[in-house]
DNA sequence: TCCCAAATAAGATAGAATCCTATTTACGAA
DNA sequence: TTCGTAAATAGGATTCTATCTTATTTGGGA
């Protein structure tokens, strides 16, 4: 909720257009949805969003909340943070190494980088705080998913 | 499953001698659910643990798995893959980003970095298909956390 | 203004992960 | 070896997030 009134109303200005262009209803909900998203930085939950867009809209669900966010995720336009949020999977493999991640199959494989290997800990995140690990995520095709793919 | 036997043994010899280090009981559940994940390099779930586990011992309970699994994660003798695993946080910034995620209160903070910007997708996770997406995340502690944090 | 597919509200349901507790067991000490 | 005890387990109960179902409402084109 810090951020600039003029960022929050070009995305909400991007919204509409990108909704009309899709067809998909400009409903108040969603409107509000978008809104409670686009305006911060906190990247957050279900939860939060209902908290913040009841006080526009008393009687909104959290079904609503979440049927809103998981179609415009597909339009693209928000992302869901993190990994694809399955259930927990381990890992035995302890040393320091990479992920590709399938997006179609879930196959998760290991990589290790020479280049990768030496980069330090961004100065832009060494802002924020006291880095202690860092983990790259390559996201795609498998060569099995990847063959019997459309266009 | 398909990980050489020497491998597979190393991580076992390793794994009893830190069990022994760190007075954790070397039960023949622990012992089997270790194994099986030692020997994979599917990242699997737990579900999937439970099915390779359950031909030596019959009668183990997915609570069994989920709490070793937790405990070796909690000692550091295996890892959970992808990012904290929480519920559903969302993202209306839609530009190329990466993460810096507290580990302690689960902040997640924006940023960018000129060097990350132009690195291409390693040709080693290009190996496995085709990419699509990369994401860094960097872990460690926020500012807030960071001052009062022991030692 | 009318129409209807799309969207919503609210409760039901599914499923993953954790909790509870009586019972069993690993392992240090005698 | 035996014994005592804290740690660990099994299995059912519980919690909690996310999705589904269905009756009702509504955005927006005609
Ligand atoms: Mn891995
Ligand atoms: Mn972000
Ligand atoms: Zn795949
Ligand atoms: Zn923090």
């Amino acid at each position: 909720m810090t951020l600039p009134r003029e960022t929050v109303e070009a995305r909400m200005a991007a919204f509409r257009e990108a909704c009309l262009l899709k067809r998909l209803r400009l409903t108040h909900q969603r409107i509000e949805v978008f809104r409670a998203l686009a305006s911060s930085e906190e990247h957050p939950d279900v939860e939060s969003i209902h908290r913040v867009v009841r006080k526009r809209i008393p009687t909104i669900s959290p079904d609503t909340i979440y049927r809103n966010l998981k179609l415009l995720a597909e339009h693209g336009l928000v992302s869901v943070a993190g990994m694809s949020h399955e259930r927990l999977r381990f890992d035995a493999n302890m040393g320091p190494h990479h992920h590709f991640v399938c997006v179609k199959c879930g196959r998760i494989r290991d990589f290790t980088s020479r280049e990768l290997q030496h980069v330090a800990f961004p100065a832009e995140a060494r802002a924020f705080g006291a880095p202690v690990s860092m983990h790259l995520e390559v996201k795609g095709f498998c060569s099995a998913c990847q063959k019997g793919r459309k266009t």
